[in-house]
DNA sequence: AGCGTTAACTTAACAGCGTTTAATTAACAA
DNA sequence: TTGTTAATTAAACGCTGTTAAGTTAACGCT
């Protein structure tokens, strides 16, 4: 409604209702399908207002992305207290499709459209600290397995290895995510799609078989 | 430029010199980049002409598509000469990821945005026939390997075991049309990676380990 | 107290989009 | 020669993200 100067602490608030009311419209119905003046409409302000808080559409969609990789990380980083090396693997991947399964949109807007380059300078999140970063956790998780040489003797490069089990997983994912309604493919059970991508990733990877 | 009654023939060369232009833009700058309008100017008509050849933007994703499926399978279908089982699984997902990383474009209009399902109806790509349809083509070797008793096993469902090589192959393609040129990951060569995948899905598949 | 400045916000407007409607034009059939 | 009809376009609609130009109310200052 009327002008006021208003607190930082109340400035931040409305940015928050911003990103909170753009996060529930584009995990409903997803990215393009939402417009600015839909944001507007649901938090009691006209379009225009949100860009005193954000520069553009775009914007909006980093900031959520960065929380969004914040709670993912976050909500595996349990996970990484699990002895067992290669247990501990499984379980992150099964954690990541988790959240990808679960939040498809979010998922989507995250890891299936090209970022507008996430600009380092910007990102809250810290790129290669395993607390937020769930690539790294998934690199550490790698490492340490690596360090064991549980791995087949001709991978040497962890790295590779850890891009390799993101990419299987990831497929898995994406495929579901984006084709899961297709009449096309007589797509199996994602759980069990999810189960064999698993079982074969470690079964390929590693250097004994698995019991 | 003016109106005269048409031959069935000159219409169809205008269908398809719609569908021409449209692809060449669509791969060079992707589809949600190119407008109506744009594609117009390329054939030097209006781009209210476009509506009276095709439905919509959506008819036109369509019918390229349609077109790029049989280009697809059909550059595979060669591979399926080859003898041996397993080179031939192999032979067929890296031509597949070949196709996928040298038209990205193409290949996000596929396989990584939810295609408008795709009416049956209207597709000329004869489902399930593998001279035409490339999961058919993946299918079909599959179940020749799975017949040959050449997987573990526990895989008792062939359908399961090409949606997972299906999955871990578009997995790494897909990731690197997506996030190629993102700093976040320090990517390992796409080369590297593929074989890697390739590698591991042979190993973590078949029954006997690869020699 | 009154005046200017300024922050917060809105309305109006712009350029562009996919698409629809209405108008134009040229060739054919009668 | 006149209608009819197919091919085409220009104009318009309702939408989009975004910008420019107001409007309004609170504050600092004299």
């Amino acid at each position: 409604m009327p002008p006021k100067p208003k607190t930082e602490e109340e400035r931040l608030k409305l940015r928050q209702l911003i990103l909170d009311a753009a996060r529930e419209l584009f995990v409903a119905r997803g990215v393009d399908a939402v417009t600015m003046r839909e944001i507007g409409r649901l938090i009691g302000y006209s379009a225009t207002a949100i860009y005193l808080h954000f520069k553009d559409k775009d914007a909006i969609i980093r900031a959520i992305c960065d929380t969004d990789f914040l709670a993912l990380a976050s909500g595996l980083k349990q996970i990484l207290q699990i002895a067992d090396p290669v247990e501990r693997i499984v379980a992150l991947g099964f954690g990541y499709a988790r959240f990808a399964l679960s939040h498809p949109n979010h998922y989507r807007m995250m890891f299936m459209t090209q970022r507008p380059a996430c600009d380092p300078e910007i990102s809250e999140v810290q790129q290669g600290n395993p607390e937020q970063d769930a690539y790294a956790q998934l690199k550490h998780v790698v490492q340490k397995a690596f360090d064991q040489q549980l791995f087949r003797p001709e991978l040497t490069n962890p790295d590779l290895i850890a891009q390799t089990i993101w990419a299987g997983i990831h497929g898995v994912c994406s495929l579901e995510i984006t084709l899961a309604n297709d009449t096309w493919v007589n797509w199996c059970d994602i759980e069990a799609r999810l189960h064999v991508m698993q079982q074969t990733l470690i079964n390929g990877l590693l250097r004994a078989p698995a019991p």
